[in-house]
DNA sequence: GCCTTGACGGTAA
DNA sequence: CTTACCGCCAAGG
């Protein structure tokens, strides 16, 4: 039974882990990944994503790819609605991609450790 | 019950 | 430096 509860577990893991991104940061997949202990399992945190649409308090626009696009802006309910929310932030975004995403770029590991 | 797709990432060529 | 392919895990058809 701890199997199927860690798979439960790690849903919920990342759920908590984009909760405590600070406003006006970005995270990544790969970097919640990696933290939770699958950084080759990135694509699983990306479907938690879409589980955490039901979920509130998830600032999921806060978390795009590694290369610092707006992968999943499709899934905001507009090709815009991702990209204004992280404007709103203070976070500059150009032709989908974050500006400056190196400097934005909040790490689990190193920042909420 | 098997095959394909998918909000990704890393390594190889 | 850019492009292509494979790998991981889960869910939908």
């Amino acid at each position: 039974m701890a199997e199927s509860d860690e798979k439960r577990n790690f849903f919920e893991n990342v759920y908590e882990v984009v909760r405590q991104v600070p406003s006006g940061r970005v995270t990544t997949y790969g970097a919640i990944a990696a933290f939770l202990g699958a950084k080759r399992s990135a694509r699983m945190v990306g479907w938690a994503m879409i589980s955490s649409h039901a979920q509130a308090g998830i600032p999921a626009h806060r978390v795009i790819n590694r290369n610092g696009v707006l992968t999943g802006k499709h899934f905001f309910g507009g090709p815009d609605a991702m990209q204004g929310l992280l404007e709103a932030e203070g976070v500059e975004v150009e032709n989908d991609q974050v500006k400056d995403f190196d400097r934005l770029f909040w790490d689990p590991a190193r920042e909420l450790l």
